[in-house]
DNA sequence: AATCCATCCAACCGCGGCAGG
DNA sequence: GCCTGCCGCGGTTGGATGGAT
């Protein structure tokens, strides 16, 4: 039923040229984004409209950061893989000029190695603490996410070697099997009372979380 | 210099959600 | 309510590249 994708019967991945990019640019740039299905034929381009998105979106959108991630940027994409999952675009969406492609890529080829690396499950990595801030509707609200579910939780599921406990950094990462169940602490709150909150249940949540030099381990 | 292999990342694919008719 | 098309997302693929042998 669906329309294939490529123009091309031999569908194979073909790279853009400088011509192709520069169609897509002056065309965007003239009428603006959207109505991607009808672009490249107005454009000028043989591709499909999905794939004309992609481009500009991956690679041509003129606020795109290239280049390294920062140890900052790793450390947020890490502290929101723990809470988001493999909700790219949300994680993204914290990181100025980042992608989403290129997060995920990044997740892939650098994070996940150096976590495994570090004896840790990428797929089930939590943090224990994640400091930020929410906004329900305007109202920021200042947070501590304590993310240690399962605090008695036997580790007997992985037999990892004790000697990854020799980095430090390792001690800040723990595993559970929990979901998405978090507890909330509100920071500005005196009584320091916790109040339990499922994150499942603010889809639309505006998640503002700034990256804060948080040392919750003993990483010294 | 040639070949092999691992890694990276741009690009593609398939699917689900949503809106409009 | 159903159908269709568009959009956006996450998973996967494969070409390019660089290091090792």
């Amino acid at each position: 039923m669906r329309r294939p994708c490529s123009e091309k019967p031999d569908s194979q991945k073909r790279s853009w040229s400088r011509e192709e990019d520069q169609k897509l640019i002056d065309y965007v740039q003239k009428h603006g984004e959207g109505c991607w299905p009808s672009l490249p034929q107005a454009a000028g381009l043989r591709r499909c409209g999905k794939s004309c998105r992609l481009r500009w979106l991956n690679y041509l959108k003129p606020d795109i950061k290239r280049g390294d991630f920062g140890e900052d940027e790793e450390d947020l994409i890490i502290r929101l893989h723990a809470l988001l999952g493999n909700r790219w675009s949300l994680i993204a969406g914290r990181l100025p000029g980042r992608t989403d492609n290129e997060v995920k890529n990044y997740w892939n080829s650098h994070i996940r190695k150096k976590l495994i690396q570090m004896g840790h499950d990428p797929n089930n990595l939590r943090h224990r603490l994640i400091k930020g801030s929410i906004f329900i509707g305007t109202t920021a609200k200042s947070i501590i996410i304590d993310e240690e579910a399962n605090p008695h939780k036997e580790d007997d599921d992985d037999d990892e070697p004790s000697n990854n406990n020799n980095n430090p950094a390792a001690k800040n990462l723990q595993n559970d099997d929990d979901d998405d169940d978090h507890q909330v602490f509100d920071e500005s709150s005196s009584t320091s009372k916790a109040t339990k909150l499922n994150l499942n249940a603010f889809p639309d949540l505006n998640l503002d979380l700034t990256l804060t030099t948080y040392h919750h381990c003993s990483d010294h």
